[in-house]
DNA sequence: CCAATGACTAATC
DNA sequence: CGATTAGCCATTG
């Protein structure tokens, strides 16, 4: 567990319900832009899921990206949010990502 | 510190 | 659209 970590877990539970988010934008929030990779590690350590809508974060270009418990999973998880998943990609994604208020 | 890995991204063919 | 390459970051051995 590190802090980059607890940063990630951090931003993820900013994001509202029936709405993802991508890494890039996660990584921006932190300060690293180009830290997507990194971040994505930050969600798949992550201890509880549940408490940590992984879930909702997607890659830049809308797909699921992955996910510790198979993508289906988040699939689901995104469903039951409001989010509708096709052929492995968020519906009207651009419509639901969510961008990070930087104060 | 070096090398390797990973839930990524953008560009190119 | 699908596949490939190079780039970037943090964590771990």
């Amino acid at each position: 567990m590190t802090i980059f970590n607890k940063k990630v877990w951090s931003a993820l539970k900013l994001i509202p319900c029936g709405r993802v988010t991508t890494y890039q934008e996660i990584a921006n929030y932190l300060g690293k832009s180009k830290a997507a990779r990194a971040v994505g590690n930050a969600c798949g350590h992550n201890p509880d899921a549940p408490k940590v809508p992984c879930h909702r974060a997607v890659k830049s270009d809308g797909g699921l990206g992955g996910y510790s418990g198979g993508a289906t999973r988040k699939i689901e998880l995104l469903r039951e949010e409001g989010v509708e998943v096709r052929k492995g990609k968020v519906a009207e994604f651009s419509n639901k990502k969510f961008a990070f208020d930087k104060v």
